[in-house]
DNA sequence: ACTCCTCTGTAGCGGTCGCTACACATCGCC
DNA sequence: GGCGATGTGTAGCGACCGCTACAGAGGAGT
């Protein structure tokens, strides 16, 4: 067994606690422990816990971009931004939104490694939005201008979400949000 | 002195401390430290940390909304939109702005008091939103549905600020955002 | 003057944290 | 067979955490 592949399977089975516990007060011996391993080797194979948790956020956001990337191309503009807060507000991408957001609120703390990992990580989610949209039909320099704000918003929703009695409230505001993309792509 | 007294005047001081070096880190040590006391006098005066936290959660929001109230009206929706994101990203409202996204990413993890206490600013916090929109000439029930879209796009535009080279990067994405609220106000 | 009640300082408990020293196992290689 | 490199378990270090027991200081009420 190579190195890097433990390292993997480590890395992985971290990820899915992570998405699971959250990132926010995440400590090595219960992570450890419910991955079946020790803290002792998870500082063995990562060099300490920022290496670990910048991994899983990588991790995590590739997971993300690759459900984005799986979806099915949207008919218009606006059934895609429907369509993406469908998907974000389901199943593990919803994990990885919150656990993108955790990171984010550390990383205004100007803490490494998370700003420049969610500096990283925001890059390319928000580049396959872009491919997103443009699949919708939207030309690629405005779906760039598009993808900001429908990230941003997203984002913020994620917020209200927990805090929101149900999903439900939120869905005009997706809708006035679509809107919004529509003028932008024409 | 009476016991409200003391008791605020910490609150203050701790909400300054919180606003200077955020709210997920936080440790009773530190933070009393810099207030001139010590960790046994602020558990004398809140019940435990959790209490403490929730204060300063108020505070910081009670700060936020007076920020908010005492804004010039603004000439129309358009300019609302600007000048409350002008607002919100120079001086003590932006740290305001950032405790909020902290304390939201901690509860989404579902933590109290964390949980209670944003929803409970969150309501206050659109209101006061809802109240300037209306100044600038919205009615008021467009005002409260644009609100809700602003008050996300402007949490989701924080955390890329953080990310963000500069500022002026996403005033493009706070200009679509005017069109947008300007599209649902009429 | 005496007591009670509010406030504060000291000192420390029990626990968790990230991390490491050390011993041992296993395995390929010469 | 010897031997270094790689992986793993045990045990624990020092620091910090929230929180509390305890004693005392000071002032108000009687």
């Amino acid at each position: 067994m190579e190195t890097s592949t433990r390292r993997e399977a480590l890395g992985d089975a971290a990820t899915d606690y992570a998405l699971e516990h959250g990132l926010i007060g995440l400590s090595l011996r219960p992570l450890a422990a419910a991955v079946g391993t020790s803290d002792r080797m998870l500082l063995y194979h990562f060099k300490d816990k920022d290496d670990l948790v910048a991994a899983v956020l990588r991790i995590s956001n590739d997971r993300a971009i690759a459900e984005i990337r799986a979806l099915p191309r949207a008919a218009d503009v606006r059934r895609a931004v429907s369509d993406l807060w469908d998907a974000c507000t389901t199943g593990q991408l919803e994990r990885c939104q919150r656990l993108y957001v955790q990171a984010a609120a550390l990383g205004l703390l100007g803490r490494e490694p998370y700003l420049s990992v969610v500096r990283e990580s925001n890059q390319l989610w928000v580049g396959a939005l872009v491919d997103y949209l443009v699949d919708a039909g939207a030309t690629r320099g405005r779906a760039r201008r598009a993808a900001v704000l429908l990230d941003a918003t997203f984002m913020g929703l994620m917020l209200d979400l927990a805090v929101e009695p149900g999903p439900a409230a939120l869905r005009r505001t997706v809708r006035d949000l679509a809107n919004a993309v529509v003028a932008i792509t024409g």
